[in-house]
DNA sequence: ATCTTACAATGGACATTGTCTAAGTCAAGC
DNA sequence: GCTTGACTTAGACAATGTCCATTGTAAGAT
Protein backbone atom coordinates (compact mmCIF):
# COMPACT_ATOMS: atom_id res chain seq x y z
CA UNK A 1 0.00 0.00 0.00
CA UNK A 2 1.59 3.47 -0.80
CA UNK A 3 1.04 6.93 1.02
CA UNK A 4 -2.35 7.39 -1.49
CA UNK A 5 -4.04 7.48 1.99
CA UNK A 6 -2.22 9.48 3.95
CA UNK A 7 -1.76 12.31 1.13
CA UNK A 8 -5.46 12.37 0.64
CA UNK A 9 -5.84 13.17 4.77
CA UNK A 10 -3.21 15.83 4.26
CA UNK A 11 -5.03 17.66 1.73
CA UNK A 12 -7.84 17.82 4.18
CA UNK A 13 -10.07 14.89 2.67
CA UNK A 14 -12.36 13.91 4.83
CA UNK A 15 -12.10 10.41 5.38
CA UNK A 16 -14.76 8.17 5.41
CA UNK A 17 -15.27 4.29 4.85
CA UNK A 18 -16.24 4.93 1.55
CA UNK A 19 -13.46 7.04 0.04
CA UNK A 20 -10.79 5.06 1.86
CA UNK A 21 -11.92 1.32 0.25
CA UNK A 22 -12.12 3.13 -2.78
CA UNK A 23 -8.78 4.68 -2.33
CA UNK A 24 -7.73 1.22 -1.63
CA UNK A 25 -9.02 -0.19 -4.98
CA UNK A 26 -7.00 2.02 -6.43
CA UNK A 27 -4.03 2.02 -4.76
CA UNK A 28 -3.47 -2.01 -6.11
CA UNK A 29 -2.18 -2.94 -9.25
CA UNK A 30 -1.99 -0.55 -12.18
CA UNK A 31 -4.79 -1.78 -13.99
CA UNK A 32 -7.95 0.30 -15.60
CA UNK A 33 -10.98 -0.23 -14.01
CA UNK A 34 -14.57 0.80 -15.07
CA UNK A 35 -16.35 2.85 -12.42
CA UNK A 36 -17.96 -0.56 -11.95
CA UNK A 37 -15.46 -2.19 -11.63
CA UNK A 38 -14.44 0.26 -9.15
CA UNK A 39 -17.71 -0.41 -7.21
CA UNK A 40 -17.94 -3.76 -7.26
CA UNK A 41 -14.74 -4.66 -5.56
CA UNK A 42 -15.41 -1.75 -3.15
CA UNK A 43 -18.69 -3.44 -2.53
CA UNK A 44 -16.61 -6.62 -1.44
CA UNK A 45 -15.20 -5.28 1.29
CA UNK A 46 -18.51 -2.36 1.55
CA UNK A 47 -21.76 -4.45 0.94
CA UNK A 48 -23.54 -1.13 1.37
CA UNK A 49 -21.34 1.54 -0.73
CA UNK A 50 -23.38 3.15 -3.24
CA UNK A 51 -22.96 3.68 -6.67
CA UNK A 52 -23.16 7.23 -6.29
CA UNK A 53 -20.41 7.47 -3.80
CA UNK A 54 -17.97 5.56 -6.03
CA UNK A 55 -19.07 8.09 -9.33
CA UNK A 56 -18.56 11.15 -6.88
CA UNK A 57 -15.19 9.90 -4.95
CA UNK A 58 -13.51 9.15 -8.51
CA UNK A 59 -14.33 12.37 -10.02
CA UNK A 60 -12.71 13.60 -6.80
CA UNK A 61 -9.45 11.49 -6.96
CA UNK A 62 -9.34 12.62 -10.93
CA UNK A 63 -9.61 16.56 -9.68
CA UNK A 64 -7.16 16.35 -7.07
CA UNK A 65 -5.11 14.61 -9.98
CA UNK A 66 -4.10 10.90 -8.05
CA UNK A 67 -5.77 9.19 -10.23
CA UNK A 68 -6.53 9.72 -14.59
CA UNK A 69 -9.66 9.51 -16.65
CA UNK A 70 -8.91 7.45 -20.06
CA UNK A 71 -11.29 7.00 -22.34
CA UNK A 72 -10.21 5.17 -24.44
CA UNK A 73 -13.56 3.51 -26.26
CA UNK A 74 -17.57 4.32 -26.39
CA UNK A 75 -18.05 2.31 -23.73
CA UNK A 76 -17.23 2.70 -19.67
CA UNK A 77 -14.30 5.45 -18.61
CA UNK A 78 -11.41 3.84 -16.96
CA UNK A 79 -9.45 5.08 -14.13
CA UNK A 80 -5.62 4.77 -14.24
CA UNK A 81 -3.78 5.12 -10.98
CA UNK A 82 -0.22 5.92 -12.51
CA UNK A 83 -1.41 9.79 -12.31
CA UNK A 84 1.87 10.99 -11.90
CA UNK A 85 3.87 9.95 -14.92
CA UNK A 86 2.64 11.03 -18.45
CA UNK A 87 1.63 8.13 -20.60
CA UNK A 88 -0.19 7.08 -23.65
CA UNK A 89 -2.76 4.43 -23.79
CA UNK A 90 -2.22 0.76 -26.19
CA UNK A 91 -5.68 -0.84 -26.92
CA UNK A 92 -6.45 -4.10 -27.79
CA UNK A 93 -9.26 -3.86 -30.62
CA UNK A 94 -10.51 -7.60 -29.73
CA UNK A 95 -10.22 -7.73 -25.47
CA UNK A 96 -10.10 -3.80 -24.61
CA UNK A 97 -6.94 -4.68 -22.79
CA UNK A 98 -5.32 -1.62 -22.13
CA UNK A 99 -1.43 -1.13 -21.25
CA UNK A 100 -0.25 2.04 -20.65
CA UNK A 101 3.19 3.07 -22.97
CA UNK A 102 5.90 5.80 -22.96
CA UNK A 103 6.37 6.98 -26.84
CA UNK A 104 9.34 8.60 -27.24
CA UNK A 105 9.28 12.41 -29.16
CA UNK A 106 6.48 15.19 -28.95
CA UNK A 107 3.94 14.40 -31.09
CA UNK A 108 3.17 18.64 -30.33
CA UNK A 109 6.05 19.46 -31.97
CA UNK A 110 4.49 17.38 -34.95
CA UNK A 111 1.50 19.84 -35.66
CA UNK A 112 2.72 23.00 -37.50
CA UNK A 113 1.59 26.60 -36.68
CA UNK A 114 -0.01 26.58 -39.94
CA UNK A 115 -1.89 23.29 -38.82
CA UNK A 116 -3.12 24.69 -35.01
CA UNK A 117 -5.73 27.08 -36.55
CA UNK A 118 -5.03 29.68 -33.42
CA UNK A 119 -5.75 27.00 -31.09
CA UNK A 120 -4.02 27.24 -27.75
CA UNK A 121 -3.11 23.58 -27.40
CA UNK A 122 -2.61 22.08 -24.13
CA UNK A 123 -2.45 18.52 -24.05
CA UNK A 124 -2.10 15.74 -26.75
CA UNK A 125 -3.78 12.16 -26.20
CA UNK A 126 -2.24 9.68 -28.43
CA UNK A 127 -4.10 6.15 -28.51
CA UNK A 128 -2.48 2.72 -29.91
CA UNK A 129 -4.75 0.23 -31.56
CA UNK A 130 -3.95 -3.07 -31.92
CA UNK A 131 -4.16 -6.92 -31.12
CA UNK A 132 -2.42 -7.79 -28.12
CA UNK A 133 -0.61 -11.27 -28.02
CA UNK A 134 -3.75 -13.32 -26.12
CA UNK A 135 -5.84 -12.64 -28.57
CA UNK A 136 -3.49 -12.79 -31.63
CA UNK A 137 -2.60 -16.63 -30.27
CA UNK A 138 -6.44 -17.65 -30.23
CA UNK B 1 -22.56 17.19 -54.33
CA UNK B 2 -19.85 14.52 -54.84
CA UNK B 3 -20.14 11.05 -56.25
CA UNK B 4 -20.70 9.50 -52.68
CA UNK B 5 -23.95 8.34 -53.96
CA UNK B 6 -22.86 7.17 -56.88
CA UNK B 7 -19.65 5.44 -55.43
CA UNK B 8 -22.62 3.49 -52.93
CA UNK B 9 -24.60 2.32 -55.87
CA UNK B 10 -21.72 0.87 -57.68
CA UNK B 11 -21.28 -1.06 -54.48
CA UNK B 12 -24.36 -2.59 -54.67
CA UNK B 13 -25.98 -0.26 -51.90
CA UNK B 14 -29.62 -0.74 -52.06
CA UNK B 15 -30.62 3.00 -52.55
CA UNK B 16 -33.91 4.09 -50.48
CA UNK B 17 -35.03 7.67 -49.63
CA UNK B 18 -33.82 7.24 -46.30
CA UNK B 19 -30.34 6.30 -46.88
CA UNK B 20 -30.24 8.99 -49.45
CA UNK B 21 -30.81 11.76 -47.55
CA UNK B 22 -28.44 10.32 -44.56
CA UNK B 23 -25.43 10.45 -47.39
CA UNK B 24 -26.49 13.56 -48.59
CA UNK B 25 -26.36 15.36 -45.49
CA UNK B 26 -23.05 14.12 -44.98
CA UNK B 27 -21.56 14.88 -48.46
CA UNK B 28 -21.98 18.33 -47.46
CA UNK B 29 -19.24 21.11 -45.44
CA UNK B 30 -17.10 18.81 -43.46
CA UNK B 31 -18.07 19.35 -40.21
CA UNK B 32 -18.88 16.76 -37.58
CA UNK B 33 -22.21 15.68 -36.61
CA UNK B 34 -23.84 13.57 -34.04
CA UNK B 35 -26.25 11.03 -35.28
CA UNK B 36 -29.02 12.92 -33.76
CA UNK B 37 -27.98 16.53 -35.78
CA UNK B 38 -27.84 13.96 -39.18
CA UNK B 39 -31.19 12.63 -37.98
CA UNK B 40 -32.61 16.41 -37.66
CA UNK B 41 -30.79 17.49 -40.91
CA UNK B 42 -32.45 14.25 -42.37
CA UNK B 43 -35.53 14.63 -40.89
CA UNK B 44 -36.18 18.21 -42.44
CA UNK B 45 -36.29 16.67 -45.79
CA UNK B 46 -37.70 13.44 -44.88
CA UNK B 47 -39.62 14.13 -41.70
CA UNK B 48 -40.74 10.67 -40.95
CA UNK B 49 -37.03 8.82 -40.84
CA UNK B 50 -36.57 6.75 -37.84
CA UNK B 51 -33.76 7.33 -35.70
CA UNK B 52 -32.82 3.65 -36.08
CA UNK B 53 -32.43 4.07 -39.29
CA UNK B 54 -30.03 6.78 -39.38
CA UNK B 55 -27.84 4.70 -36.64
CA UNK B 56 -28.29 2.20 -39.25
CA UNK B 57 -27.31 3.78 -42.00
CA UNK B 58 -24.18 5.30 -40.33
CA UNK B 59 -22.88 2.30 -39.16
CA UNK B 60 -22.99 0.93 -42.78
CA UNK B 61 -21.31 3.81 -43.59
CA UNK B 62 -18.65 3.47 -41.29
CA UNK B 63 -18.42 -0.23 -42.48
CA UNK B 64 -18.06 0.62 -46.15
CA UNK B 65 -15.22 3.13 -45.25
CA UNK B 66 -17.16 6.30 -46.54
CA UNK B 67 -16.95 8.14 -43.13
CA UNK B 68 -15.53 7.97 -40.02
CA UNK B 69 -16.43 8.15 -36.62
CA UNK B 70 -14.89 10.20 -33.81
CA UNK B 71 -14.84 9.96 -30.29
CA UNK B 72 -13.24 13.34 -29.02
CA UNK B 73 -15.31 13.70 -25.27
CA UNK B 74 -17.88 11.28 -23.97
CA UNK B 75 -20.68 12.35 -25.49
CA UNK B 76 -22.15 11.61 -28.84
CA UNK B 77 -19.92 9.84 -31.80
CA UNK B 78 -19.47 12.49 -34.32
CA UNK B 79 -19.33 11.39 -38.12
CA UNK B 80 -16.25 12.68 -40.41
CA UNK B 81 -17.27 12.40 -43.65
CA UNK B 82 -13.64 12.92 -44.61
CA UNK B 83 -12.56 9.77 -44.81
CA UNK B 84 -9.93 9.43 -47.24
CA UNK B 85 -7.07 11.08 -46.19
CA UNK B 86 -5.68 10.02 -43.05
CA UNK B 87 -5.89 13.23 -40.31
CA UNK B 88 -5.81 13.32 -36.85
CA UNK B 89 -8.52 16.09 -34.22
CA UNK B 90 -8.05 19.01 -32.84
CA UNK B 91 -10.80 19.81 -30.06
CA UNK B 92 -11.36 23.24 -28.24
CA UNK B 93 -11.68 21.80 -24.44
CA UNK B 94 -14.21 25.12 -23.83
CA UNK B 95 -16.86 24.38 -26.67
CA UNK B 96 -16.16 20.91 -28.26
CA UNK B 97 -15.13 22.44 -31.86
CA UNK B 98 -13.23 19.81 -33.52
CA UNK B 99 -11.09 20.37 -36.81
CA UNK B 100 -9.34 17.61 -38.85
CA UNK B 101 -5.19 17.89 -38.67
CA UNK B 102 -2.35 17.22 -40.81
CA UNK B 103 0.33 16.06 -38.28
CA UNK B 104 4.29 15.56 -39.83
CA UNK B 105 6.16 12.54 -38.74
CA UNK B 106 4.02 9.38 -37.84
CA UNK B 107 3.60 8.37 -33.95
CA UNK B 108 4.09 4.32 -34.70
CA UNK B 109 7.84 5.50 -35.10
CA UNK B 110 7.71 6.76 -31.77
CA UNK B 111 6.88 3.55 -30.11
CA UNK B 112 9.95 1.72 -30.03
CA UNK B 113 9.37 -2.58 -29.83
CA UNK B 114 10.10 -2.93 -25.88
CA UNK B 115 6.62 -0.92 -25.60
CA UNK B 116 4.53 -2.51 -27.68
CA UNK B 117 4.33 -5.59 -25.30
CA UNK B 118 3.83 -7.92 -28.30
CA UNK B 119 0.47 -6.05 -29.87
CA UNK B 120 0.23 -5.94 -33.62
CA UNK B 121 -0.60 -2.60 -33.97
CA UNK B 122 -2.61 -1.11 -36.54
CA UNK B 123 -3.84 2.24 -36.07
CA UNK B 124 -3.19 5.30 -34.24
CA UNK B 125 -5.28 8.32 -32.98
CA UNK B 126 -4.02 11.25 -32.22
CA UNK B 127 -5.88 14.33 -29.98
CA UNK B 128 -4.57 17.79 -29.45
CA UNK B 129 -6.80 19.68 -27.03
CA UNK B 130 -6.86 23.01 -26.29
CA UNK B 131 -8.76 26.48 -26.43
CA UNK B 132 -9.90 27.56 -29.76
CA UNK B 133 -9.36 31.23 -30.98
CA UNK B 134 -13.17 32.03 -30.40
CA UNK B 135 -13.58 30.81 -26.96
CA UNK B 136 -10.36 32.56 -26.02
CA UNK B 137 -11.28 35.98 -27.20
CA UNK B 138 -13.99 36.21 -25.27
C1' DA C 1 -46.35 -3.47 -65.95
C1' DT C 2 -46.73 -6.56 -62.32
C1' DC C 3 -44.96 -9.85 -59.13
C1' DT C 4 -41.74 -11.52 -55.81
C1' DT C 5 -38.71 -11.38 -52.25
C1' DA C 6 -34.88 -10.25 -49.74
C1' DC C 7 -33.42 -6.36 -47.69
C1' DA C 8 -34.57 -1.96 -45.36
C1' DA C 9 -37.39 1.13 -42.24
C1' DT C 10 -40.14 1.80 -38.32
C1' DG C 11 -41.35 2.59 -33.42
C1' DG C 12 -40.81 1.41 -29.20
C1' DA C 13 -38.79 -1.26 -25.63
C1' DC C 14 -34.52 -1.98 -23.62
C1' DA C 15 -29.46 -1.40 -22.14
C1' DT C 16 -25.57 1.11 -20.47
C1' DT C 17 -23.35 4.70 -18.34
C1' DG C 18 -23.61 8.52 -15.79
C1' DT C 19 -25.92 12.60 -13.07
C1' DC C 20 -28.99 14.67 -9.80
C1' DT C 21 -31.74 15.31 -5.64
C1' DA C 22 -33.85 15.05 -1.14
C1' DA C 23 -33.33 12.97 3.02
C1' DG C 24 -30.63 10.59 6.30
C1' DT C 25 -25.85 9.79 8.44
C1' DC C 26 -21.45 10.63 10.24
C1' DA C 27 -16.33 12.51 10.85
C1' DA C 28 -14.03 15.81 13.09
C1' DG C 29 -13.62 19.81 15.86
C1' DC C 30 -15.25 22.05 20.07
C1' DG D 1 -20.71 13.99 23.71
C1' DC D 2 -22.69 17.62 20.86
C1' DT D 3 -22.94 20.18 16.54
C1' DT D 4 -22.56 20.94 12.00
C1' DG D 5 -21.52 20.82 7.45
C1' DA D 6 -19.88 17.54 4.52
C1' DC D 7 -20.79 12.85 2.96
C1' DT D 8 -23.76 8.86 1.59
C1' DT D 9 -27.77 6.75 -0.04
C1' DA D 10 -31.58 5.08 -3.10
C1' DG D 11 -33.75 5.82 -6.76
C1' DA D 12 -35.42 8.79 -10.38
C1' DC D 13 -33.81 10.75 -14.42
C1' DA D 14 -30.97 11.78 -18.72
C1' DA D 15 -28.26 10.86 -22.86
C1' DT D 16 -26.86 7.82 -26.20
C1' DG D 17 -27.18 3.75 -28.47
C1' DT D 18 -29.02 -1.16 -29.63
C1' DC D 19 -32.46 -4.66 -30.56
C1' DC D 20 -36.58 -6.75 -32.27
C1' DA D 21 -40.94 -7.79 -34.50
C1' DT D 22 -43.60 -5.83 -37.85
C1' DT D 23 -44.40 -3.40 -42.01
C1' DG D 24 -42.79 -1.48 -46.28
C1' DT D 25 -40.32 -1.28 -50.61
C1' DA D 26 -36.33 -1.39 -54.33
C1' DA D 27 -34.97 -3.87 -57.86
C1' DG D 28 -34.67 -7.96 -60.51
C1' DA D 29 -37.60 -11.58 -62.81
C1' DT D 30 -41.44 -12.61 -65.65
Amino acid sequence: MSDLLERLRGRGWRMTAQRRVVAEVLDGDHVHLTADEVHARAAERLPEISRATVYNTLGELVSLGEILEVSTDRRAKRYDPNAHRPHHHLVCARCGAIRDVHPTGNPLSDLPDSERFGFAISDVEVTYRGVCPNCAGA
